[in-house]
DNA sequence: AATGAATGAGCCTTCATTCAT
DNA sequence: GATGAATGAAGGCTCATTCAT
């Protein structure tokens, strides 16, 4: 006999299943490129099954998208008595560890990436409890770092250069293995791009400080 | 009466009207999604007319890539007698005219950073044609700018700050019109886009050759 | 109130309308010429239905031949306890009916007259599972008949005249229906054919035989 | 400057390349497998050539069946003095050589025997002025060497036997090729089968010959 | 007269979705 | 509640044919 939190769980193991089967397709192909049936196949469902559980593939997509360790990562940051700098440099190691790494499970980062460029109905919801934020968390953060001479707009350009650079290694995957058919993203590797970034990025931010104090 | 350059180019102009629309169609939705048919309503042609013309779909997006414009301002850069840093600035102002400004007729790099992502089979030919050029390109750039301390990798992750920081914003389009609604991308803005990631990658650029230095 | 078999064949009845409906089809144009569209109409399914259960036209011709009641003839022959003469008559009246006969369901030998002229897919398997066994089958009978004088290539020319004199009527038959309009296929017309090939090949193949003897 | 002849020639041409061309294919794929712009290619001409000269893919097909050969054949077997079983011999022989002989340049019987199943527009010709022919010329061939006492239907049967085996070796050519891989139509095996025939068939016919007067 | 260009109907197949159980 | 079966719209592409020169 099957207790209440079984079934429940039998039940909601098929909706798990499929949502792990959709991030994992969906991080592979685009959203487009994504097919309900392949998703089902992993996920040793119905074709159907999507449709019962989600309403839709957007449902699905929209579902499956959960920044829970992202945000995870921006709460743990702001909490770390340590300098912002530092903490940019922690930030970025951590981020581009969750964009990279294949070991890593959370591939919701993955799928974000790969929706950026072509609006879906769940875009809106990816700008909103994931884009935005992080936005805001990195603008912040640079914030700590210039003085209030720089502007507005100048702040905003350097966020989006910091995060311009992390995407791009995830975005560009395909192009980068056709240039470099050597380079292997093991964690070294993507620990070694992280500290390059930060680097880089801290470098430029103090710079465009120092024209702003001007 | 028809010159005769006209009575060539008049069998011609369903070809160049193919092309055209195929840029539009393939920088709005990514390779998958494009169409032949809207393709070619837009280009006010037979749905046949993709394939006689251009054998396919492929063959269509890969003579509608034409990467001239993109060679064209790196041969002209390299011509500039201007020290490398000012090269790179006028390099990245023009570079980034071309992937934002709507008025540019030269959509080929929009269409690029769309099929990055998603392998198809013209993206061997965008590799080999655009993007390596490219990163050989702002990698000597980068190479005058730095001394030989700076190894080949830390210079390789600086060409990819470069690019990254340029994609973004072409990338991140829909995005940025999300966070940021009231922003248009007009000419100002686009070269103090350049001009940002100019100054911005120049310091990193800098301060990684310093510390390779010491 | 319906019994487990018809619960059964519920769901594989569309199955089935689509094996008939294609086998009706097949037979009457070639592979080629027949559409899965006009199949599906004959069965009264969907255009998908045919990928659906059968994953592709070509499956469809697969599943479609089933030579269950040729190999059934043979067999059946081959118990028979008589002398290889009147066996060689029981099978080639069988065999004529079931090439000729409108009546009798089965029509994978005509779908099989068809294809062997123009190679599909399937063609090995039609050569494999039924012709090649047939050849081997009416081999044997054949070399009951005759002394081990005859040579191979002759036992097997004498087969070729069987099986041409067989499928000649079933393959030319829009072509006789012109030489000889009135000439109506009915069992007894098909029992004389199937007769008259019957003494026409004994004959040959005991000159054969005699002429191999000296 | 061209004579009248030359221009009319040059424009021949054009016609006597398609035709040629018709030929192979048709001979090779079916009439439906055959396709406009393969023959058009293979003579080295437009796509719209065969409309122009014949009309339709149709007519192209009625123009390119020409019977001279096979019709040659018979009058010359007729003028033979001989006796009409040496008669049937030879007419088999050379039959068969038109068949199978790839060498041999007379390609229409290979597309009759193609055409036969598949009643195309032009069927009605190919009876009338090449099928007809040929069985009331083997319907008298075999009334020479029977006696009045063979029926017309048994007679009859005779030649559907005898052309049966001759066309299943043009019509299952694809089958026979997979049963026998290492079976050559070269002009040796060409004739023994010719031969076979021969003997299989004479035998066959003066054994029904001989039932009828008992 | 003769042709390169263009046409549109139709092909097989794939897809997300809905239906009947 | 959950699923195998079925749907129909749309996809890229091929074809014989026609058009404009």
């Amino acid at each position: 006999m099957m207790t209440e939190v079984e079934i429940k769980t039998a039940s909601e193991q098929t909706r798990m299943r499929l949502l792990d089967a959709a991030r994992e397709v969906f991080s592979e192909h685009s959203f487009q490129g994504a097919t309900v049936r392949e998703i089902c196949r992993r996920a040793e469902a119905n074709v159907a099954a999507v449709n019962y559980h989600f309403g839709s593939k957007d449902g699905l997509l929209a579902e499956a998208l959960n920044f829970a360790q992202l945000a995870a990562l921006q709460k743990a940051n702001v909490k770390a008595d340590e300098c912002p700098k530092i903490r940019l440099r922690l930030f970025l190691r951590d981020f581009m560890l969750m964009l990279l790494d294949e070991k890593n499970p959370s591939s919701q980062c993955r799928i974000m990436a790969r929706e950026l460029a072509d609006p879906t109905p769940a875009l809106d919801k990816i700008v909103r409890e994931a884009i935005a934020p992080l936005h805001e968390f990195l603008g912040k953060l640079v914030r700590e770092i210039v003085s209030d001479k720089v502007g507005e707009a100048e702040l905003r350009r350097c966020v989006h250069s910091i995060v311009g650079q992390c995407l791009f290694y995830r975005h560009s995957h395909p192009v980068l293995q056709r240039l470099h058919p050597k380079l292997r993203y093991d964690r070294k590797e993507i620990e070694a791009i992280g500290e390059h970034i930060a680097e880089f990025s801290l470098a430029g931010i103090k710079h465009l400080d120092k024209v702003s104090r001007s």
